[in-house]
DNA sequence: AAAATGTATGTAAACGTTTACGGAACTTTT
DNA sequence: AAAAGTTCCGTAAACGTTTACATACATTTT
């Protein structure tokens, strides 16, 4: 049999849908007797209550939608599941949906999140978006929006970011006084802002250490690994190969590593690696991967927080939030 | 501003909402000019259909639910992408929920889904799921279900599952031809199917071999790396501790691999290690992992695949189907 | 005995959308 | 000039639920 709704309910019962939805709610005036019979049938005929119908009788939908790039990513995965923990705890549910970095794809999430009129949007924005109108819609809509780890500027919502800058500041740093010489930077695709921080970073600790960067050590990749190793395996092809790689995420050192055992390079003998994210499986590598870690799981709990805050809050005008993260040295042993 | 509907823009214009909605959907019978003006406005004031108000009126909401037991894991969220492509092929969307392995989420998630009135439900089921009552509901409201990796008997659906008897007797076996005489296996949580056919299997290959699996060579474990590496921790310091070991899954595997690396034992020399699933990191650890390999990205398009068919068949008892995975040995460096 | 209060229920509107049906105002055919 | 057809649009019902308001009866208070 079909789904059953609250009219079944009232018709089997020779009674008003009035009545059942009082029942239902445990209402103070309904005859107890009442109430018993449509408990029992409810239960019977495994009633649920059609979200959509409360969707559309209700403004608020206790839903907030998230969007992340890939759902492959042990980064993003613990962001999500800080962020849903905290909007469970808080009776919120969460739609997930990935953007796989493609455009069009972000575009038609966010239509279909303002289409099931969610409470709010977590969003890690995708690489290849270069045009906000979609996200800046939210605002005009009234619809709350929080940007994670990879936020823009020309958006406006709240931030939850690390700080970038200093990471890649910190991983030159720690190569430099480690005693490396050639360094290079795998950085991440260029229309990222992370992208240009971290790399930002990374130059201006050579530069405090009067170390110039040789042009050919700058490169980008994306951080699918089959692309990381391939950047990695033509930059220690060169003439002239690095010491020392600051990869701008743990996936891409993931490539480098590959690379250098296919080159049989030892790390870090031959080659200082120092990645970025701190993944779970950095202590599990040969060997253990030096990193700088974001705190991904927390990241998710604060973009849930202060987006469950805007959402709640009866002021019209929320002040916009930004929460950066300090990033830190993970020091093991692959530098 | 608020979300705007039909009828806002029909009251502006002057206009039913029925010309409104019929120029939305470019239907023949609406002036050109009429439609150009609705089509304007709509742009213009980010109209986007409420998805609630449709779900209420057509029975259909092109909408399948997911249920998985954790996000964070690489075997499922390899499961979801190759199950939303299919669907998004087919022009389905794809609600994705995690139980944590939590028998009241997940009993709680199916009541959501019926309530958000999803065309079809693929769930693996959580490894503290006894009772099975929410899923084989399903069944009585018209919900096809899917069920993939993990599937019970006693429950009514569709199953994508792993041949795990021959995994694991292809694990026990290639132990044994690799000279091995003390193999131990750390199995799962005892609830789940799979982990009875994998031990049974690799318990096979032992009889086949005429070997005896000492009792205190078979523990239990979760999927958690910390409880993984406790087990892994325990077994190695046995007065005789195995030189073989069989992990119920790769992420067993990485426990077993950092508890081995703490005692100084070097694999393969004086432990040989076999995983389960195929991890993407497996190539990249130290050494290499050997595995057998589950195809989860192919998994998922078989479930949707499916469940779609099951959804769009006007058959009112269409038939169970099972797919049977056959699970191949990947042989790297650990054995 | 009338008035007031309490108890249990029903009526109806609203949320946003689609669509069968009907009809008015044309244009074309006889 | 009447009949028939075409073009464009409006009316209203339906989906499932909640809730303000009304109502009917019973009980208590004056």
């Amino acid at each position: 049999m079909p789904q059953v709704s609250i009219k079944d309910i009232a018709r089997m019962l020779n009674i008003s849908v009035a009545t059942v939805s009082r029942a239902l709610h445990d209402r103070y005036d309904v005859k107890p007797e009442t109430k018993q019979k449509v408990l029992e049938l409810a239960e019977q005929l495994n009633y649920r209550p059609s979200s959509h119908a409360i969707g559309l009788l209700k403004k608020r939908t206790h839903t907030i939608g998230l969007v992340v790039p890939e759902i492959d990513n042990q980064f993003f995965s613990e962001i999500i599941n800080g962020l849903e923990n905290v909007a469970y705890q808080q009776g919120y549910n969460v739609m997930i949906f990935q953007s796989q970095n493609i455009y069009e794809r972000e575009v038609k999430i966010i239509d279909q999140l303002i289409g099931a009129r969610v409470d709010g949007v977590a969003i890690s924005i995708g690489s290849s978006t270069q045009d906000f109108k979609h996200l800046n819609m939210l605002k005009d809509l009234d619809i709350p929006l929080a940007m994670f780890d990879r936020a823009n500027d020309q958006v406006y919502g709240h931030k939850i970011i690390n700080d970038n800058f200093e990471g890649g500041y910190k991983a030159g740093e720690f190569l430099i006084k480690s005693g490396r010489q050639r360094i290079a930077h795998i950085a991440g695709p260029s229309t990222l802002k992370l992208t240009r921080l971290r790399m930002q970073g990374f130059k201006a600790a050579l530069r405090d250490a009067q170390m110039e960067l040789r042009p050919e050590y700058l490169v980008h990749t994306t951080f699918r690994m089959e692309d990381s190793h391939q950047t990695a395996l033509d930059l220690l092809n060169l003439p002239e190969p690095p010491d020392a790689i600051f990869a701008v995420s743990d996936y891409v050192a993931l490539g480098v590593l590959k690379a250098a055992r296919e080159l049989d390079l030892k790390i870090p003998r031959d080659l200082a690696l120092i990645g970025f994210t701190n993944l779970a499986v950095g202590p599990l590598l040969e060997p253990p991967l030096t990193t700088i870690s974001q705190q991904s799981y927390e990241m998710g709990q604060e973009t849930a927080r202060i987006l469950l805050e805007n959402i709640e809050s009866p002021e019209k005008d929320f002040k916009l939030q930004t929460r950066i993260f300090k990033p830190e040295l993970v020091i093991r042993s692959s530098v």
